[in-house]
DNA sequence: GTCTATATTGAGATAGAC
DNA sequence: GTCTATCTCAATATAGAC
């Protein structure tokens, strides 16, 4: 039995795990039963470790969350500062936006499931909220425009549109499976077609 | 049984709760905090009284959520087992089952609020869910008789479109205000407009 | 119906050896 | 990088008085 392995990171046996591998089993945990019904000793079974082999790598259960909403809130602001999200024709920026947000949430679904349930119960928490809403703002934002110029239809609220829309969006970190049928990109397809023109078949309007 | 007291439902002072007036004030700790991040201190401190006095009203901190839990999942089975939900053009019925499953949202918010956020943790948890998971099997049953009726758009796999529109729907507890300035028939409008056409404005498309 | 205790368990976190 | 052992505190729940 060889002692000493190089690479942490692929490794499900007992030893060696490095932050990001160790996260990796941590959130999933999270996301199963809850981040505050988690408890270190949970984690420590999980990853085949005692509990304070586990602050070797994070100062606290905490600074777990605080580094696993890192990855989910830099992924979507990056979608929403892109280029295509901030120039040229409205619908094209809502469509990126959309789009990039189903991507976005679909490849890293563990850690944007965290965002999406968090309560604000402590300064990280409420930190990682503000920056939640301040990405709404932007979709918010683009709707107003989008009904500003006529492209939105006129006989709903462009507030209430975007918080639909957005929902639905979100919902999907509820029920997707990386390893399913569907693809990140069929599934960002459907929810354009739904939020363009809706489920019916034109022929039965 | 019942009725030595009026109704302890609307006070605010100190003593004096009733089953349904502490589960009120406990169920909207539950969802501003969390199930489980929620101590009984605080919903001592809440409620006006001390850790102890709140199991004369119920045996757990469990009980609680079971009988909250079960508010929502009654309201929201009956809105499926309705005679609008069974007969009719299947069509309408998607258009009852929708109106009726945001005006349950809208109208037991924070009861509805608790169910969507289980995680299945204790088996009265995974009682719920199973629960909710009937309710979205109708849901995908009708969505599905649609698709072979030729009423929704062929281009959709009708359990993309059923999980899409009900996430829409559900995302709403996470925004709705009942003192607000929408109403629940408004919204339900609104998401079944959405649903039906889209956002689009239609000159525009 | 509410109170003041208190029992008991399990949580997050630390110390220091290997 | 992981371990055993332990600390401290807060959690759920109970006992019994008023």
């Amino acid at each position: 039995m060889t002692t000493t392995e190089p690479a942490a990171a692929a490794r499900r046996g007992r030893p060696g795990y490095d932050r990001d591998s160790m996260l990796e089993v941590v959130v999933e945990a999270f996301n199963e039963r809850g981040y505050d019904a988690t408890s270190l000793g949970v984690l420590a079974e999980r990853l085949g470790l005692s509990k304070s082999a586990i602050y070797h790598h994070f100062a606290s259960k905490e600074q777990m969350l605080e580094v696993a909403l890192a990855q989910a809130l830099d992924a979507l602001e990056a979608v929403f500062d892109a280029p295509e999200a901030t120039t040229g024709p409205v619908v094209s920026r809502i469509r990126h936006v959309l789009r990039g947000a189903v991507l976005v949430l679909c490849e890293r679904k563990p850690y944007v499931t965290l965002l999406l349930r968090l309560r604000g119960n402590t300064p990280i928490e409420q930190e990682a909220m503000r920056r939640r809403r301040a990405i709404d703002a932007k979709m918010r934002a683009l709707f107003e425009a989008s009904r500003d110029e006529g492209t939105l239809r006129a006989d709903m609220d462009p507030r209430i549109a975007e918080r639909l829309t957005f929902g639905m969006v979100n919902s999907i970190v509820e029920w997707y499976r990386p390893d399913g049928p569907i693809s990140p990109e069929e599934l960002a397809e459907s929810v354009l077609q739904l939020v363009r023109t809706g489920l019916r078949e034109p022929s039965s309007l």
